[in-house]
RNA sequence: GCAGCUAGCGGAUA
């Protein structure tokens, strides 16, 4: 067993979660019983892949093993469902559990915000035995996300009247909630207390300075965030991408999506509602139409219900209705 | 001193 858990959990580790279920078959079939942390690696796995059928398999088999009253593995059980995006099933399992500790009511917190029950996150939150930086994180950016921006702010102001640690995740939240409801000045005050903690260089940081900067509508001091600050992901790139688009800064937009092809940054999802918003905003219809196709045929990115919004939008308004009809007909998923 | 939890960019909309 021990050498079958260290093969599939580096595997994990290395993001190899393909392989890992792999092995996981390989040594049922070998007859070798699975344990603890067999089931840990494997529902990370499924995790990380969003790969739900697979894990409520796992799972019913973890049930009879009586594997899931142990807090750890439920509290990957709980993750799991949460990235699948089943939330159901998270807060189904959480229902039938006894015992929990803080890492576990933490995901729970994250599970509840994300099904935009923030009444209930929240009755976690107070009722909770004892309160981790990651508490007061999860449930700040649960409010942020729905949109509860006086809330979050009066949490984080709760934070720091307790005497709380506060990091850069905590920072870098509170400055996105400040982008959201345009608040630049506050925005920047709370910049000015992660200047205070050592923080100004931070890559969160600075991306969270430079996104408030463009939501607020001046994206010329984004760029110049931008411009400074290093960059060792794509994120930056989305967000002063995404600053143009809705500014309305077309040929940047296109001219800053070029200079991520060439300089190898990577391109996700968020890249292309970048791009197809920009040209949404500022009528590009031709170049529009190539980047949704291309981002599918080329780039091997599955366009989501954001990208054919854009798209079908930025059709419409053009006054290609036939073409944004066609497009309806063809999407793989249900109009909102 | 490593099994589990949070973060920054994310469509259109009077």
């Amino acid at each position: 067993v021990g050498l079958w858990n260290s093969m599939i959990s580096g595997c994990v580790l290395n993001r190899r979660g393909e392989q890992a279920l792999e092995l996981f078959k390989g040594m049922k079939k070998e007859g070798v019983e699975a344990n603890l942390s067999t089931f840990a690696s494997v529902f990370s796995a499924c995790a990380s892949l969003g790969v739900l059928e697979n894990g409520k398999q796992v799972h019913t088999q973890a049930c009879k093993e009586g594997v899931v009253n142990d807090m750890i593995v439920a509290s990957i059980l709980i993750d799991m469902y949460s990235k699948c995006g089943s939330l159901g099933d998270a807060c189904k399992f959480f229902s039938e559990l006894q015992n929990y500790d803080t890492i576990l009511l933490n995901s729970m917190i994250t599970v509840y915000s994300n099904c935009g029950r923030i009444e209930e996150a929240r009755c976690i939150f107070d009722t909770m035995p004892s309160r981790s930086l990651i508490s007061w994180n999860s449930m700040i950016v649960g409010y942020s996300h729905n949109g509860f921006f006086l809330e979050a702010l009066e949490l984080f102001s709760e934070m720091r009247r307790q005497g709380c640690r506060i990091d850069n995740v905590s920072l870098a939240s509170i400055m996105s909630t400040c982008a959201s409801s345009c608040s630049l000045r506050l925005g920047e005050q709370i910049f000015a207390l992660a200047i205070g903690i050592g923080l100004e260089s931070d890559q969160i940081i600075s991306t969270s300075l430079m996104n408030l900067y463009c939501k607020c509508g001046d994206v010329m001091e984004g760029r110049r965030v931008f411009n400074e600050m290093e960059k060792f992901d794509e994120v930056p790139w989305n967000a002063i991408l995404m600053g143009y688009a809705i500014n309305g800064y077309g040929t940047e937009v296109l001219q800053l999506f070029e200079d991520m092809r060439s300089t190898g940054v990577s391109l996700n999802e968020t890249t292309f509602i970048g791009v197809l918003s920009g040209c949404g905003h500022c009528g590009m219809v031709e170049e529009g139409r190539k980047w949704f196709y291309a981002m599918k045929d080329i780039y091997h990115i599955e366009p989501t219900i954001e990208h054919y919004s854009c798209v079908i939008d930025l059709f419409a308004r053009a006054g290609c209705l036939e073409e944004a009809m066609v497009l309806i007909d063809k999407m793989p998923f249900e109009a909102d």
